[in-house]
DNA sequence: TCGAAAACTTTACCCGGGGTATAGTAAAAA
DNA sequence: TTTTTACTATACCCCGGGTAAAGTTTTCGA
């Protein structure tokens, strides 16, 4: 049962989510979040300590729910091969389709928001940021060592040097996509991702 | 013979450049750019209607140095040889080195600040910056045309996926190295790029 | 060298947004 | 039912974007 505080601020993270995504942090007013939340300023500074304490927040939430969608992709794969190459190919290929269904929003990233707008945020939103795209190196190298103990890779780039490149396309595809409003770019970007791994391993 | 009047005007938006990089659009204001400049706010009025008239002259002068310095690269490639799978591979080298020397700045690149903070920028910087993204697609992908016609590629994604792929790592790498504040991802992604490229028509 | 533009300075003002504070109140939980 | 929880309402301060207009110096061309 949640209580109706952790309704309010979960509806003001929301809210504030949607916003900085499409207009960046400080553009984001805690003016225009109360407003469409429905509640008063008081509202919002019993819920928060200010702008960058719901950063924080925002961002806390945001990595966790990142970690459990990509854990989910990697189960489902790991669910319909064994091989570390197979299952590497049906994560990219299950995280274009998710990005394919997502065409009517405008894409965006927190990462890509915060990072941006780094020192205007405060330094523990700088941190969980960096501790976020750190999750996904990881993820990504643990899988791609396991490929190259089953397969000899055709060209010199380390398992760290392809583990940050998916986050480099994820990020980069968001930005170009973004910049032509152009969503298919980003799925396009993802499926030549896995099209590199396919023929790295070939 | 260059005027008074251009002189500040240039110093304004190298302060601008240098700022909005830093810290995004949003978080810069004219307040610091004068102070840095040592003029009033009425000189910066005098020379710009306003933050957003700044935004597109500066974006404007971003890019035709951009396309000046890109193609300085590519012209410095064809020099060297006659092959266009060669002179790629030397571009993307050529770059890698150059972002190697700038280690000790942050990276940053305007199109990802404004196209992160586009709705709260004008129309016309949002159009600029896409133009800008079209002119790398738009100057790769003839390239790797060119490619096509004299070598067979080991997966079918098409020129201009390769082309965006490009400016996709280019954005992304800046992104992921703002994030771990480590530059050597950028110079370590264009590397990866280049490998691929390398693989592809071997 | 002189006068007219150009390139500013100075001052003063409006508005919106971040942030603080505090008294009061309705609703939910114990 | 009483006590927290979760707010509302009001009122304020400061800063920064942006506008406006009058006055001053600098530059440059005739």
């Amino acid at each position: 049962m949640v209580s109706k505080g952790e309704e309010t601020r979960e509806k003001l993270l929301d809210i504030a989510e949607q916003q900085i995504l499409l207009n960046g942090f400080a553009a984001t007013s805690i003016d225009s979040l109360i407003k469409e939340a429905g509640i008063t300023k008081g509202g919002f500074f019993y819920h928060f300590d200010g702008k960058n304490d719901l950063a924080y927040a925002l961002m806390h939430r945001y990595r966790e729910r990142d970690a459990f969608l990509f854990s989910g992709l990697f189960n489902r794969a790991e669910e319909l091969t064994n091989d570390p190459l197979q299952q590497m190919l049906v994560f990219v290929k299950l995280l274009s389709e998710m990005m394919e269904d997502l065409k009517g929003l405008h894409p965006g990233c927190l990462v890509a928001s915060f990072t941006y707008e780094s020192h205007q945020v405060n330094e523990e939103v700088r941190k969980i940021t960096a501790d976020m795209v750190m999750d996904w190196r990881r993820l990504f190298e643990v899988k791609l060592e396991k490929i190259n103990a089953s397969y000899q890779p055709k060209a010199d780039t380390t398992s760290a040097e392809l583990a940050d490149m998916l986050s480099t396309i994820i990020e980069g595809g968001i930005i170009v996509s973004r910049a032509l409003n152009d969503p298919s770019i980003l799925v396009k970007q993802l499926l030549a991702y896995r099209s590199y791994i396919s023929l790295l391993y070939a």
